[in-house]
RNA sequence: CGGGGAGUAGCGCAGCCCGGUAGCGCAUCUGCUUUGGGAGCAGAGGGCCGCAGGUUCGAAUCCUGUCUCCCCGACCA
């Protein structure tokens, strides 16, 4: 047992989820709402949700995608012209039915059956119908391609069983939406999606991923093929944090996308569709949180130093606070990341202690307290979220001369931004298998009593229709699914670990949210 | 949507079985003491007991319905 007395109560070792839990509501990151499925997002965790949104919509226009906004409500006809599309999401729709409201006699308020609407609309839950249905007008020639698109929004999907950003009713996300002249176009922009979302994730979010294609029966309703990102999270179960899906040409179809090719011949074309949604804060919880709370990758922090003068509201504050806004002032003209830093001063009255255990929940990657000792000495106490604890349990703080800390800043950053990512990839690399080649195997692997199993990379021969069906189904009774196919994976070299025929990849096996 | 658990102060909980003035710890506020690594003492404020009906002289407590959350399933780009 260690002597150190951390701030959650919850330890992730004993129970993850309530863990998890702990950790949303402890860093303010959000709370429920009263509406099922629904979340109240927190400044400090919208926070972090709009550093996400800069940084990856600079990556989204730096690849000649333009934003636009489209309505939240789709009309039901609208929905309708993709059968495999309507088909996945007809489950999960919230429908609009009624315009008005009129009491009901007893104090309270009903729809007018009056104001009924002769076609109901529904709730986007993701706005393949709605832009193809745009681009449809907008493109008439194959002078007109590639068209992309992307908008911000929310959309709507009535899940049965809800988690605070990993599955919540309604989420925000991006959406990218394109339209190309041939499938080898269209398949091109499908992985430069992926890539993107992989760059971001481990670049900027820390997060190490894995890009790769989804088997058959895990693919987006209706798309050809469907790419996603998986991470594996800290009790070892995989997190899809974005996807990049090509749907051939039936979106196309469906929407009536057609143009003129360069002989004069009318085309459908061929569209592609990707979004990474508000999901990542739970990814960026599952892999940095700790048992002291949330810790927030520098590039994603919204506040990457915070300064806590140690205030006792007599004399000495006013010189104290001078001495903090001096050196936030410094602070915020030095450069990390190519930005700015981001540097709040905390001057809210109040024990600095109780303020600095309230930053180390929330994640701030710096924390520096000032006391009239440090002013005295021209220096700061600082103390790195990545390495709160000292050998002897107390909170590690170092005492660089204001100078030094404040010159050191950027490198500081960028090494704990460097070792976040460092230290996920390695807790990853330890907990995937390759090593297993038959069903009996994976099953121990997964077995009930280990406790953080990991993934498996296993063989397989990609079978198709029922016999993949059956395959599934043996998974789901470990309750396994498969991942994706990793792009670099080696090559198959043996049996698949299903059905025995020789193998044609590799592909990834975990238990998932 | 099925099975189980829960909802009482900002947070964590007791009270409910057996109906009778709304409690505890932490947090908050005030005062005093303290003052560099999660301070101490004293006092104070804060409640549609999830919501709506019902039973009763009287409901946090009993009954019915309903909403929300958690766990397990089913479902899930």
């Amino acid at each position: 047992m260690s002597a150190i007395r951390h701030a959650l109560t919850t330890r992730r070792a004993d129970d993850f989820a309530g863990w998890y839990q702990e950790v949303v509501s402890a860093a303010d990151l959000a709370e429920e709402s009263g509406v099922r499925g629904c979340m109240v997002i927190k400044p400090w965790g919208y926070g972090i949700w709009e550093r996400m949104q800069r940084l990856l919509d600079a990556r989204i226009k730096d690849a000649g995608v333009d934003n636009a906004y489209f309505p939240l409500f789709i009309p039901l006809a609208n929905f309708t012209r993709e059968a495999a599309h309507v088909e996945g999401f007809a489950k999960e729709m919230a429908v609009v039915t009624h315009h008005r409201l009129i009491a009901d006699g007893k104090g309270g308020l009903v729809p007018d059956p009056e104001a009924k609407l002769e076609e109901p609309l529904i709730v986007r839950p993701t706005s393949e119908t709605i832009i193809g249905d745009a681009m449809a007008r907008w493109v008439q020639s194959w002078r007109d391609l590639p068209l992309k698109i992307n908008q911000w929004a929310n959309v709507v999907r009535w899940e049965m069983r809800t988690r605070m950003f990993l599955r919540t009713s309604e989420f925000l996300w991006q959406e990218g939406h394109t339209a190309h002249e041939t499938s080898e176009d269209a398949r091109i922009e499908t992985m430069r999606a992926l890539e993107m979302y992989r760059a971001f994730a481990q670049d900027q979010c820390a997060i190490p991923v894995i890009a790769g294609e989804k088997p058959e029966n895990e693919r987006f309703p209706g798309a050809v093929e469907t790419w996603s990102i998986e991470a594996m999270m800290q009790d070892g179960k995989a997190l899809q944090a974005g996807t990049s899906h090509y749907l051939g040409t039936s979106f196309a179809d469906a929407s009536g996308i057609r143009f003129q090719d360069r002989e004069g011949t009318q085309q459908l074309a061929h569209t592609v569709s990707w979004g990474m949604s508000t999901r990542m804060i739970g990814g960026l919880i599952m892999t940095h949180g700790d048992d002291d709370g949330l810790r927030v990758p520098p590039q994603i922090a919204p506040w990457q130093v915070v300064i806590l003068p140690m205030l006792r509201g007599d004399d000495g504050d006013a010189a104290l606070l001078e001495y903090c806004e001096a050196l936030k002032i410094a602070a915020t003209k030095e450069w990390a990341f190519d930005e700015k830093l981001r540097i709040l001063l905390d001057s809210r009255p109040g024990k600095v202690a109780a303020k600095r255990w309230d930053w180390v929940r929330r994640g701030a990657p710096v924390i520096i307290e000032v006391g009239p000792r440090d002013m005295e000495q021209g220096r700061v106490s600082l103390l790195r979220r990545d390495r709160l604890w000292n050998a002897a349990g107390k909170a590690d703080f170092t005492n660089p001369q204001r100078e030094e800390a404040t010159g050191s800043l950027s490198a500081v950053l960028a090494d704990i931004q460097a070792s976040m990512f460092a230290g996920a990839v390695e807790q990853r690399d330890a907990r995937i298998e390759r090593g297993i080649t038959g069903f009996e195997q994976l099953a121990a692997f997964f077995a009930e009593d280990q406790h953080q199993p990991g993934w498996a990379e296993v063989q397989w021969a990609r079978p198709t229709g029922t016999e993949l069906e059956q395959v599934v189904e043996r998974l789901k009774a470990l309750k396994l699914t498969f991942r994706n196919v990793p792009l670099d994976a080696a090559a198959a070299d043996g049996p698949c670990l299903f059905t025995g025929a020789p193998a044609v990849e590799r592909i990834l096996v975990a238990r998932a949210y």
